[in-house]
RNA sequence: GCGUCGGUGGUAGAGUGGUCUAUUACAACAGACUGUAAAUCUGUCGCCUCCGGGCUCCGAAGGUUCGAAUCCUUCCCGACGCA
């Protein structure tokens, strides 16, 4: 049920178009996916979200898990469902949270830091004085839950079970994400958990779409208790009404923070496991980012996606593209557009600014979205010092189809190969 | 007209003799945000500055005091009450 093909290739590269298949639909890549972590894209209807641009939503394990409960998501049919998402879908696995929950809970350390910043280096270095909420151990990671304070623990086999009730078409392998600011010895060991729990996902994986899959033989054999379905009509597979029993593709995680032989070294093992594709994490350096992606993309099986977990600057995206990733994911365009800032062809802007008060043209003149379309700047400045909801659905909507525009642009421009003269005209005007 | 209460920085509103350019909130002006702990967070917010500091300031004008946003007098303005 999941397939991937590369489609065009471009010469002197890794940079590739192609074409990912689930049980629901298909993503053309290279492509954005869209960060609905709680089961929603924030601000936006599933209507609004599709109209905008995007292919793919991506939930998360660790949220869900918490509220409202993996086993009532998969009660209520897979968290797309739950949301009305009709697209393909994806789900993390919850190892981010190891960081941004352990490492750096209340620290000032982000997924992207910058190496100049001469702190980067003191791990002590914190902004509150709470306790993290995550613990790594060696069989598993424990969890404070910010919502109300109670204990969880998240081993892989947990997280994939947790995964297989959200139901979502693609999902990820429990993994650690370190933070830059552990030392070689820590990185090295926190690669290994994360190789280990690689295969222990692997193995959890596989036991549950093996079940899924007997379910399914029963199903369309029929039974007392099962009605009988069939291929096609109206008993068919694609109207279970429990996507639940839909197969589901795993993507193992590859980790190795800076190290370029921790890097490598995981390519290579993860690279050799039976995953349907790959992520690649991590807290990145700026400085580091492009290296650590070449290092192991080059070495990952080429047949096979690679995703960049958790990036997705314009800049960020070209880099990933021409060193062959297929797929991003990004809080970015969404949450900058909460907070008041969009994208334009000519580089990020604030609408609290003084200057949008009164300028009363779109956003951006020639952009095709809904909310260039329909509205003026001045009128998003306003809703943003009102405080009004509907600001951050418009600039949302603009966010999401600036980048997935992008993304798709880049893919048009590797089928026809002008790649790069379009990443020399774009980063020209974006960072002028 | 008489009486009572009150007038504080863009706004609201603390402060009732020194530690006050004056708590706080909002507004304003900027900045940040990369597998969402986030419709969030940070900085600036009287004037000048060689960033050490200097100057001005609590309705107005006088006064008391070593020292006043804070006490007294008069005036101006507002709210309420009585005529």
């Amino acid at each position: 049920m999941f397939k991937f093909e590369i489609q065009k290739k471009l010469e002197s590269s890794l940079a590739r178009a192609g074409l990912i298949t689930t049980p629901h639909g298909e993503i053309q890549t290279p492509a954005f996916v869209t960060v609905g972590t709680k089961a929603s894209v924030k601000a936006l209807t599933p209507e609004q979200l599709r109209d905008a641009g995007a292919q793919v939503v991506l939930a998360n394990t660790y949220h869900l898990y918490l509220q409202p409960g993996d086993e009532l998501v998969r009660d209520a049919g897979g968290f797309a469902k739950f949301m009305n998402w009709k697209g393909p879908s994806m789900t993390d696995s919850g190892g981010f949270q190891v960081f941004s929950l352990g490492a750096a809970y209340g620290k000032e350390i982000s997924k992207v830091v910058s190496i100049t910043d001469p702190s980067f280096m003191i791990p002590e270095r914190s902004i509150g004085s709470e306790a993290p909420l995550a613990k790594v151990g060696n069989d598993g990671v424990s969890f404070r839950s910010h919502l109300d304070g109670s204990l969880h623990y998240i081993t892989p086999e947990k997280s994939i079970e947790i995964q297989h009730n959200l139901g979502a078409d693609i999902i990820f392998a429990f993994d650690e994400c370190t933070s830059p600011t552990e030392n070689e010895r820590y990185q090295s060991e926190a690669l290994d958990r994360t190789h280990a729990w690689a295969k222990r996902s692997l193995e959890m994986h596989k036991k549950l779409e093996e079940q899924k899959a007997s379910q399914v033989q029963v199903a369309l054999q029929g039974s007392e208790n099962f009605p009988r379905l069939t291929p096609e009509g109206p008993y068919a597979m694609k109207n279970l009404q429990n996507p639940a029993l839909l197969p589901q593709a795993l993507f193992g995680i590859v980790q190795g923070g800076r190290s370029e032989v921790l890097r490598k070294k995981s390519a290579e093992i993860i690279g050799a496991m039976d995953f349907d594709g790959f992520g690649i994490g991590g807290s990145f350096a700026k400085e580091d980012m492009e290296t650590a992606v070449k290092w192991v993309n080059e070495i990952l099986p080429e047949g096979k996606p690679k995703h960049l977990l958790g990036i997705g600057e314009p800049e960020d995206l070209f880099m990933g593209v021409e060193n062959g990733v297929d797929l991003f994911d990004c809080v970015g365009p969404t949450r900058i557009a909460r907070n008041g800032s969009v994208f334009t062809k000519n580089g990020k802007i604030n609408l609290n600014n003084a200057r949008f008060v009164n300028l009363f043209e779109p956003l951006e003149s020639d952009c095709k979205c809904y909310t260039c379309t329909n509205y003026t700047s001045a009128y998003l400045s306003h809703l943003f010092r009102a405080k009004e909801m509907e600001a951050a659905t418009l600039a949302t909507i603009h966010n999401l189809h600036f980048i997935t525009k992008l993304v798709s642009d880049m893919r048009a421009s590797i089928i026809d190969g002008t790649f790069f003269e379009f990443k020399k005209d774009f980063l020209e005007n974006y960072n002028k």
